[in-house]
This record gives C-alpha cells, structure tokens and sequence, in this order.
DNA sequence: ACTCTGACCCAAA
DNA sequence: ATTTGGGCCAGAG
C-alpha cells in the first residue's frame, strides 16, 4: 500500500483503481512470447489513447532486472525505438522467441499481438 | 513558473 | 520512401 502527500490535500491511499502506470505493467505483461504491441497499442489497451509517448518514459523507469517484458514493445514502424545496444538486446531477445527481422524491422501485420 | 526533451503516433504533403 | 506538424504531458533543469 503507497501512501502519497499531496500537500494541501493530506494524505490518500493508492490501492483503489491502478494508475496509468500500473496499467501499462499489466498490459504488457499479458503480450504472449513471440508477440509484440506497439507503443500506442499499448496505451490504447490501458485505457489512454494519444499517450503513447508515456508508455515509453513508463518502460524507460522499469528497474533494471525487470521481469516485465518490455522487449515486446516495438514503434509502429515495427523498430526498436531504443538506441544501439539496447535495441540489439531487444531483437536478441525476440529473436529468441522466434521472431524475424528484416533490416532491424519485424512484420507487425505478422507479429502484432491482437488481444 | 517555464522551457526542453522524449523507448511515440499519424495524417498530410 | 521521407519529412512535417500537431497531439500529449511527466520529468528534469
């Protein structure tokens, strides 16, 4: 249970409906091996439509050994939006799982995760 | 209080 | 195939 001052306001309890944040953790946490969802998939399926951009900065605050799997979450070019070292480590890993990649890129009318 | 910057997206040009 | 402009808004300085 998080308990956060809002200044003026006292104090609430967060443990009522998830935040964003928390949102987009289970949602991604539900996209199958082998499958992927796009940035604004994703803030689409956590009830935020336009947001995609926050999922990012949400999945750049993961901790470092993380078990959610973020390297199923790929641009709507179907690319790794992260740079150098860390994209090759998410097409590793997908690539682990069976996805292919052309040229950095992955089909998403093939890969794409449709709940 | 304000500006800048994004693990973004998409329609239009 | 590429570029541009607008939408979005939480952090960092």
């Amino acid at each position: 249970m998080v308990l956060k001052g809002r200044g003026d306001e006292g104090y609430r309890v967060e443990s009522a409906e998830p935040t964003f944040e928390q949102r987009v953790w289970q949602v991604v946490s539900s996209i199958p091996p082998g499958c992927v969802a796009t940035y604004g998939q994703i803030a689409e399926l956590a009830g935020e439509p336009r947001r995609a951009r926050h999922v990012g900065r949400v999945l750049g605050a993961l901790p470092k050994g993380s078990r959610l799997p973020w390297h199923r979450v790929v641009n709507a070019s179907g690319r790794s939006s992260l740079p150098g070292a860390a994209g090759e480590e998410q097409r590793r890993r997908l690539r682990d799982e069976g996805v292919r990649f052309k040229q950095s890129a992955l089909s998403l009318s093939r890969y794409r995760w449709e709940p």
